[in-house]
Parts: C-alpha cells; sequence; structure tokens
DNA sequence: TAATTTTGAGTTATCGGTAACACAAATAAA
DNA sequence: TTTATTTGTGTTACCGATAACTCAAAATTA
C-alpha cells in the first residue's frame, strides 16, 4: 500500500509537504504542488483513513443500528439516513440487532471500539437502556429512533403511535366494528404500549366497552403461523377486526387467517402500523397508519450531526412525525 | 477517551504490559493481570480500533456495496452476508449505489481511504468495470454479486437468469400464451441480457416467433408510471403477458396497468425475476422465479472471507445459484 | 546596504496501539 | 556454587498521517 513517505520520496519533498497538498494548508509553490499532485495519481495514492482518524479523533462514520433489516419502515428509514450522511460527508457503519437485546450489546462494543462520530440508535426496547447508557457513558453522541427508552435523556425522533392508533380503531369502529383484536408488540416497546393506548383511546371515546381477551402479544417480527390466533377466533364472541401494532405482525396475522380460510376483509377486517415501502405498491391492499420512514432517517441523521458537530444546544429534543392514516381494501363493515 | 496509558499507569504497569492483558499474549503473572483487569474495568476502557488496525493492517470491516437498499432481494442478500460476517468476527460498512454508477464510484473511494479488508459488491452493471478494477488495483480482495462484469476477474455469485427466465416464459407459453412482453433492465447488466436470452431461448424451443416490438428496456428500479407501457398496449396485436426482468420493475408494471383500469392475470398475466421478501408474503400474489437472497449473501460473505484470510487458491471462483419457479396467482391462460 | 517580512519548505512530536528486542530476578541444571 | 534457562516486564521503534514549531532563502522596506 502506497503511503505519503512513497509519494514524498519521489517527489523529493517532506511527508508534510505533501499533507499540505493533500489538505490545501498553508503555503506551497505551485510548482511544487503540481509535481506532488502528479507523483499522487501515477502511484494511485490514496491516504490511509485510519491513520487520518488516529490524528483528528473523526472518522466521519455514523453508525446506523436498526432492529429489522428485511422491515421496509426501517429500510426506507435507512435510504433516508444514508442521503442526509452523505449530504454532510459522513458514511454509515451499518447494523442490525434483529430485535434482539444481546446482538444489541454486541454491536454497541464494536461501536465504541470503532470510535464512530455518532450513532442513529433504533433500540429494540426499554432493556436497550443498559446499551444507551454504554453510549453515554463513553459520551457518543446519538439520537434514539422509534421507540422511546425510560430513563435515557436523548434527542428522539418518534412517530405519533397513540395518535395513529386511535386513527386506524376509530376507522375500524365508524365501519361498525365493536369487536376489533389488537396483535400487539410486547410490552417492553414503548411503541406497543402507546399503542394500545392508542386502541384503548379510541374505545373509551366511542363508548365501546374493552376485552383483554382481544388484546394478545408478541414480538414485533415474530408472527410466525400461530395458534394463538385461533384463541381469538374461538372466542365465544370473536373479534370481526384485527389491528395488528406493525406491518410484520400484520403479515403474520393475514397469513394466519388465510391459513384457516378466512378472508380479508371478508371474514375478517385487517389493520397495522407502518407501511410496506416501494415493493408494497405492487398491491396496496392494507388500511395503514404510515410513518414517514424516510423523514425519520433524515431528521434523526440530521440532528444527530448537529449534535456531533456541536451546533445543538444541550437540552435534549423530541421529534414527533405524524402518521397518516391510509384506507385501502382490507376493510369493510363486519357481515 | 481512557487510552491504554490510562490503564497502565493506574495499574502501575508499561503499556505493553496492559496490551498482552488484553490480547492474551505473552508472559503476565496471574497478580498482574488481574490488578490490569481490575482496572480496565473501572475507567470502562475500551481498546481504540483505530490504533489497532494501523498497527495491524487489520480492520476487520467489510463493505457491502449493493444497488438497492429498498429492494427485498438485496435486503434478504444483506441479512445473510451480515450474519455470515458476524460469525467469522467482522462488521459490515454498508453501501448503497442506487443503480448509479457516480455514487458507486463514490463509494469505492471511501471503501479504499477506510482500508476495509474486503468488499461484496453487488455492481450496478457493465460501467461498474472501472470501479472494480480500481479495487484489484489497489489489492482490495472483492467477490461480486449478482451480475457479472465482463472483463474482470474475480470470484462471483451469480443467479441462473437464462435459466429462470426461460422456466418463467416457458410456464407462460404452457398456459396458451403467444404474444410475451418483455419489461427488461438495461443493456448494460448482465442479468438483463440473460434473461433476454431465456426468454428468446424460451420462445425458440415452443416454436414462437420472436417479435421486438414487444421488448422494452428501463432501469431495473426506474419503472415509474410509464407511456412505454401504453406503446405495448396499443400494438396491433398487443401482448396478453409480462414478464418483467425484476420484481421493482414487476410493481411498476402492475402499478401501470391498473392505473389503466386493467387486471392481473384477468387482463394480463405478469411474471417476474425475483420475489418480495418476508414483507411480500402478506400477499403471495405474483408467479415468480425466487432467486435464494440470503444464500447469495452468505456464500458471498464466505468465499470472501476465505479471500481475505488466504485460504482460497488463486483462481477465481464462479459460483451459480439456481432460481426456482413459484407459480401464485397473477398468472393464468389468455382470454 | 542593512533590517525586516514573507515564502516555502523541513523537523519533531503525537494520536493509541503492538512487534521486536532487552534485561533483571527467579528458578533449574550442571 | 556457578551457569543456563525461564519468567515477567519494560524500552524502543513503528503503523501513516498531521499540528506546532523552526528556519533558510527570497522579497520587501527602511
Amino acid at each position: 500500500m502506497i503511503t505519503i513517505y512513497d509519494i514524498a520520496e519521489k517527489a523529493g519533498v517532506s511527508a508534510m509537504t505533501v499533507s499540505r497538498v493533500i489538505n490545501n494548508t498553508g503555503r506551497i509553490s505551485e510548482e511544487t504542488r503540481k509535481r506532488v499532485r502528479k507523483v499522487m495519481e501515477e502511484l494511485h495514492y490514496i491516504p490511509n483513513a485510519l491513520a487520518r482518524s488516529l490524528v483528528s479523533q473523526k472518522t466521519h462514520l455514523i453508525s446506523l443500528l436498526i432492529t429489522d433489516i428485511t422491515n421496509p419502515f426501517y429500510t426506507t428509514l435507512a435510504r433516508g439516513a444514508e442521503d442526509a450522511a452523505k449530504k454532510a460527508g459522513y458514511r454509515l457503519l451499518f447494523a442490525n440487532s434483529d430485535e434482539d437485546y444481546a446482538k444489541e450489546k454486541d454491536y454497541v462494543d464494536m461501536i465504541l471500539s470503532t470510535r464512530v462520530d455518532g450513532v442513529l440508535f433504533a433500540p429494540a426496547g426499554d432493556h436497550s437502556h443498559d446499551n444507551l447508557l454504554q453510549l453515554q457513558k463513553h459520551q457518543i453522541p446519538f439520537v434514539v429512533l422509534d421507540r422511546e427508552i425510560p430513563g435515557i435523556d436523548a434527542d428522539v425522533v418518534l412517530g405519533d403511535s397513540k395518535e395513529g392508533a386511535r386513527n386506524l380503531v376509530e376507522h375500524l369502529i365508524a365501519l361498525g366494528h365493536q369487536r376489533i383484536a389488537l396483535v400487539n408488540g410486547t410490552q417492553d416497546v414503548s411503541t406497543a404500549r402507546l399503542r394500545y393506548l392508542g386502541y384503548n383511546e379510541a374505545h373509551r371515546l366511542n363508548g365501546l366497552a374493552l376485552d383483554d381477551s382481544l388484546v394478545i402479544h408478541r414480538g414485533y417480527r415474530d408472527f410466525h403461523d400461530d395458534s394463538a390466533l385461533d384463541g381469538l377466533l374461538q372466542l365465544d364472541d370473536p373479534p370481526t377486526a384485527i389491528f395488528a401494532a406493525n406491518n410484520m405482525l400484520a403479515v403474520g396475522v393475514i397469513q394466519s387467517l388465510r391459513h384457516r380460510g378466512l378472508q380479508v376483509p371478508g371474514d375478517m377486517s385487517v389493520v397495522c402500523f407502518d407501511d410496506f415501502g416501494p415493493a408494497g405498491a405492487i398491491n396496496p391492499f392494507l388500511t395503514v397508519a404510515a410513518q414517514p420512514a424516510y423523514q425519520f432517517g433524515q431528521l434523526g441523521m440530521q440532528l444527530l450531526i448537529e449534535r456531533i458537530e456541536g451546533e445543538s444546544s444541550d437540552a435534549s429534543r423530541r421529534v414527533m412525525l405524524p402518521s397518516e392514516l391510509i384506507v385501502r381494501s382490507s376493510t369493510q363493515p363486519p357481515s
């Protein structure tokens, strides 16, 4: 590998002079500059970012930690983050926790040793607390995405889960549904709790009774063909509609319904949080509360870069993005 | 930030002794080892990977360059790559070229300066040649994914595009279709050329005439509601089926058909290459030639790591993975 | 012409680790 | 007891760049 010393030697100057040419600093005669440039090109020289970072204490790397790389919400978010990062001269070090706290911890250790300039952190859930604390302890700037973590004071970009959930459920109620099941995430995730509150509120505001037997919990990406659905279907007074708390749960629900020979929306209306990205446009079918995923990433990255570059005040900022109710063909009045 | 010297001082030893404790090298008395360990924990010391890499000439970073992060084929591939990398102690530096040669070049420059140990490279197309050559020139090991680049001799993991295309088209022919349109990628991409050959071969083997007016070209992720489709629909003898050369093209085709009030498969049968990932399970609708995306990533990563660790011979290896024809409900006999 | 300023470099030390070598004290072998 | 070996640790140099400082030659000013 060609180093700055190879260039210096071949050009008959010192390494410092080459460094000055690279960075356009100090005074260099036009003649020398040209000579050095020529040698750099001849030898295809590329400065070693490791060595630079060691001196400058800056890697221009930002870590993006998401929980499910096959979930279109996160990939669209990643695109927003990447675009914003690139614009500001940062690169993304990408990590995928699979909603798994242990994997998340592994990545936090890696992040710390790599000395990234900052982290865009979509936490698995409340127990991410320790991992985030670890970042704080080492003074790595970070922005939390999508899920709020109790006990962590940091910049955060959230969707309005409660309001989005209320809109979805009220849409079902307006269609005439009275027995609405909630297939929710696990209770260690703030969005799951808030979506439950929205579900709750919609019932209360519309004078509908709540029934705990209509609520079940699953990991956001763990709804494989599941007997828990049978529990709902075999109730004395089974639901006529299901609210899935995110897109992947909806996929699982709909698959399970299909395996049982039930039609959506004929036999069961289904709504969910989060849309399905560009690929989902092939068959826009589900009524959803769509979150602005791209903006999540873009805004989060902007906040983070401001933090990194010291442009923001000490107080942590909290951005809440609205979701949009998109009514499609997975809902109809109960039969 | 705590350094190895802080630890050394507080433990009353030299930096080298601390280094030996960290790496379990050399001889250290049990007593010293314990003392150093204790100090490291007290100060939450984490070794600086930059400094280590500078000495060891190893970053344990692998760059994964894909062309479309919102395409489920690539995200599933990324998951396979990530799992394999993690198993071997490497991390992924993630990059997304958006099928854009200029963006790809930018990332190659970044890759070179970051001194990653290797690159998993899904090229945008034939003109990626120069970018790959750049990697070769700097002796960065890489494995090419999905698309073969003329003039580049390297390990490569491919899908069997020709065979997959032939299967899809023969499925349509078996249903009775005689006028089959091909919405293909651009000609600078090997898979587009091979899928055309498969399309071609299916016609030839089944005694069907080819008609160039049935073939159109678009970038693999650039089929937005498009008047080119009108060209096909307004032919004197319009197609009764469309073969889209990848999943995102199929999305565009189906959206366009819908906007024009045409039903799939009622008015038009549609098939495509590539499946739609976990999220696509919500409504398995399209008949596809599904490629084993996870294996693409996993296998590619294995080949790459063997290269990096010098376990493989000089000859470059070429792995071809079969695709699987999955017949679903987007196809039926012509009306 | 002498003194001062500007220009265009070079030297040295440092970022945070590790490889290679050195070396005193403890232990074992002759 | 003397010599050889082992053990545990320290010193020095270096990875590839840059910040801070130095300095001779050229240009400018008095």
